[in-house]
DNA sequence: ATGGTTGTTATAGCGCAAATATAACAATAG
DNA sequence: CTATTGTTATATTTGCGCTATAACAACCAT
């Protein structure tokens, strides 16, 4: 489970972390039943703080991605199935995106309105 | 031209502002040659600030949607025409997406991993 | 049971970027 | 010439992301 963060970019770190973690689901490379790494853990590793992680966490489980409980951690649930399908109809459009030149912020909020309609 | 704003969103106003525009050009409502509402109009119908306004034309600008002078306002650019083979290739996306239940943040974030890939 | 691990909650403070408020200036249109 | 529009400058306010401590509660392994 590898995270990288960059604190030079606009978009706060926290949903980074979450980004980085759909990103492994849709991969596959995230199963149900499988455990993400203790807030704690990560923090360190990244030298960053442990709430940034944990808000990164529960966002996941707003969503439900992930299972969350005190003592055991952060594990990943059964909707990460879910979560296949894009992964094969997200490039088509990206590499669209890009052939048009569209620039990575312009194509998000592209996406984002069309969502609200 | 219509452009609506929504002061609780995390989503800066003047990224809503650009977004609302590319949205209209994508839709084909937004053609090469139209000029854009005054930012001091703008900035009076919805009540914000005319620099905010103003700082979603630049960004516009910057991608090259419009062209933006004074005492003229801001006009589409002929680069709108580009953004039309988008607009068909998201709603597939994003139905897609709204199927299995994916938020828009949460949309949105795989959208902007993936395309750092 | 005991002790260590993990998420949960609370509180406080710092820094930065968004948004506002005024105001003067420069190019364009009519 | 005059009104309109974007440009630039400066200052202030506000909210949010992030950090820092610290105590607390549930779970696990020994």
């Amino acid at each position: 489970m590898l995270m990288k963060v960059d604190a030079a970019s606009p978009v706060p770190l926290f949903e980074q972390l979450a980004a980085s973690v759909r990103s492994e689901v849709s991969r596959g490379a995230l199963l149900p039943g499988d455990r993400l790494p203790s807030a704690r853990e990560v923090a360190a590793s990244l030298t960053i703080n442990v709430h940034t992680v944990l808000r990164a966490y529960q966002q996941l489980r707003d969503e439900g991605l992930v299972d969350l409980r005190r003592g055991r951690g952060a594990v990943v649930t059964d909707k990460a199935r879910q979560y296949e399908p894009i992964s094969l109809a997200l490039p088509t459009l990206i590499a669209e995106a890009k052939r048009l030149g569209l620039s990575s912020s312009a194509l998000v909020a592209l996406v984002r309105e069309e969502y609200n309609t």
